[in-house]
DNA sequence: CGCTGGTCGTTCAGATTTTAAGGAAGTAGG
DNA sequence: CCTACTTCCTTAAAATCTGAACGACCAGCG
């Protein structure tokens, strides 16, 4: 049940400082990951997601639920990195639907490769700058916040 | 200067949590704006900065620059909302290379109508669960990471 | 002036994303 | 089994976005 005011000026800030500053904060990591090593920050989230997976695979489904990319998008990504030799498709065993997104030795190879610097760049940008406290006030807000989303589907 | 060290377990969640929290929000808030008010919340910051722009208008580097859109992209996006009447397009007086958009009456129709529920879901999603202190934190943080941002170019 | 080098938007081709429409399989009720 | 209904993913066409190339214009200099 939220209110109808409209924003006070305090909470019109915040808003504004979190909608801008993530805005440009992607676009700057996805440049510099592009310029870097030819990743997307889409594949790379791909490369992320598929080898924290267990058995390094996923199901199409899957991947499009956590990254919020609609299913074609995903289809479209899969299959440009499926070319690319850094995934191959597989259909699931279980249920003939559907296929599996199956992170290859190159695929973890590229993510091994760009990872240090994707992350030398967050620490640049957000995280060499957060305090202890910052950082569990931005965990806690960030978190619930998905929680709400996800709860309201 | 920054360290390179991979990130520790609390910077990790922290970072992972801006990133995918802030993304879902957009996703969620375009959503919501587009099937209520037929505007994309790309029409929507562009109709707001023009809003609150002297005169009403602005100068196509100006919204370029301070929505991170190429020029081309703005150039895309102010033809489109031209189309709709949402904005009319303009040489620019003291400078005959430039253009500027300026909003119409039906822009700023349009805005109005588009703001209350706007700014509702924004509550609801975010402003209404942040206590004095998270807002404070919130707009500290990602002003500094504008700034930062902003200063390497 | 006439040149040179830079800036401002636009345009065009190509890449990416969305939307709508299927095809193939799973699931439940009769 | 059949029939409807649903889910999973892909395809095709249309919308949107990016990057390079361009034309028009500004500014400085000889």
């Amino acid at each position: 049940m939220s209110n109808t005011l409209p924003l006070n000026e305090a909470e019109m800030r915040a808003w504004r400082a979190v909608i801008d500053g993530s805005w440009h904060l992607q676009t700057r990591l996805d440049d510099e990951l592009r310029a870097a090593t030819g990743l997307s920050i889409s594949d790379y989230h791909v490369l992320v997601l598929l080898s924290e997976a267990p058995d390094r695979r996923l199901r199409m489904g899957g991947i499009a639920g956590r990254l919020v990319f609609s299913p074609s998008r995903l289809t479209y990504q899969i299959s440009a990195m499926e070319k690319r030799g850094l995934v191959r498709r597989q259909p699931c065993p279980d249920d003939r639907r559907g296929s599996e997104a199956v992170l290859t030795d190159a695929g973890l190879d590229a993510l091994r490769q760009a990872a240090p610097g994707h992350l030398t760049a967050v620490r640049r940008y957000l995280v060499d700058d957060l305090d202890e406290a910052e950082a569990e006030v931005l965990t806690r807000v960030f978190t619930r916040l998905q929680a709400k989303l996800r709860e309201t589907q």
